[in-house]
DNA sequence: TACGCTACCAAGCAAGCGCTTGGTTTGTAA
DNA sequence: TTACAAACCAAGCGCTTGCTTGGTAGCGTA
């Protein structure tokens, strides 16, 4: 037995390779699947290899489970944004880069994660439900700032609110559509999303 | 007793005012709110006012109330495409109309059985999942000949089948935060919409 | 060796679920 | 009045669900 690394972490849907964050990770992907309420605690033990009363020594409900997933997802993905951004100056190179950051957590690496945030909001508690939109507030107010540069710079004529939903309408779609084995990249998509925001493409 | 009416159909949510077409009227609204899976049927029952096992005299199943609630809307709103676009030749006159549709029927009159269509998708068994993709295909055709035609006459550079991933991004994420009594109507959203497609925004 | 902690098992409970059953009411038309 | 089907009720069956309970294995520390 050799010690591989020394940095033991593969992240796997925002998540590490603690008992919790496989767990975590397999209850992403049955979430998706699945859904919440079709997914039993049965079906999360199963994929973990222990017996369903078990699950309960980490969370103390099902529910609880799916928060958690929300939770780790929009932090990882918040930080993702930030690091997209960081050390851009231009804003347009911000959005670009921004899209591309929101691509790839919805169809890339953490896109179990991603679906469940958008498919299963309503299983969350009101009270988890409030909890969540505190730290989405974060996330989306990245993405303000983006758009308000680039309308005082005069680069964005529409509403920077409308433009970020339109937004969060192309990207979250592409989750059932897009082909991670097709010929489009997510790059290519970045650049045609982009074109329908700042309209370079009728130039 | 007076008959008020010669046309005695309401429609809500494209179905009319039989027993089937309240009972399923109600179903949407619940798989709405609370999902299809924590909609009991007892909560159908009650919301129609007969018994849970009463419910069974209509529908063999509870889930093929959702299969009947999706063609129902399907079929509706196939129709209001239709309509939408008859007798109009001008391509982008016929994807703007096609836009308000669409926008109509997802933040409209069959809000709540849209809602459904999406994001209750996967409870359907494999069987009516299939049923259901033959009728949205002629519903997305009269989106792609639209498309197509603007494509022909040069006032689309992008790919049709994309753009319309886009399209259907853009209008179903509505459905999250169009406020129908704010300031912005239908009309200015679909030409905001439009505007994202055909880029008049930046000639 | 003894301790204490985390992680887990084996068994099962109480509640809620979709759906069935056998019988009754209601509306319609001959 | 009779006939009949559609619509509905009252009761409950069999099963699955989330979660609980009481106990145990493994491991690092002293």
């Amino acid at each position: 037995m050799v010690q591989v690394s020394t940095q033991p972490q593969q992240i796997v849907n925002g998540m590490d390779d603690s008992p919790r964050g496989k767990l975590l990770s397999a209850a992403a992907r049955l979430f998706r699947d699945q859904g919440f309420d079709r997914t039993t605690v049965r079906d999360i033990a199963r994929e973990v290899g222990i017996q369903s009363g078990s699950l309960f020594h980490h969370f103390p409900t099902k529910e609880d489970i799916l928060f958690a997933v929300m939770v780790e997802v929009i932090r990882f993905n918040t930080e993702r944004l930030r690091a997209a951004i960081a050390g851009k100056a231009d804003p347009a190179e911000q959005l670009r880069a921004l899209i591309r950051a929101e691509l790839q957590a919805i169809i890339g690496d953490t896109r179990e994660a991603m679906s469940v945030l958008v498919y299963e909001w309503r299983c969350l508690t009101p009270q988890h439900q409030q909890e969540a939109l505190a730290l989405r507030a974060i996330y989306e107010q990245l993405w303000m700032d983006a758009l308000e540069a680039l309308r005082s710079a005069g680069r964005l004529k529409a509403d920077a609110f409308i433009t970020r939903r339109l937004i969060t309408g192309m990207t979250s779609w592409s989750s059932n559509w897009f082909d991670a084995h097709g010929s489009l990249t997510i790059d290519q998509l970045t650049d045609i999303i982009l074109d329908r925001v700042i309209g370079e493409h009728c130039a």
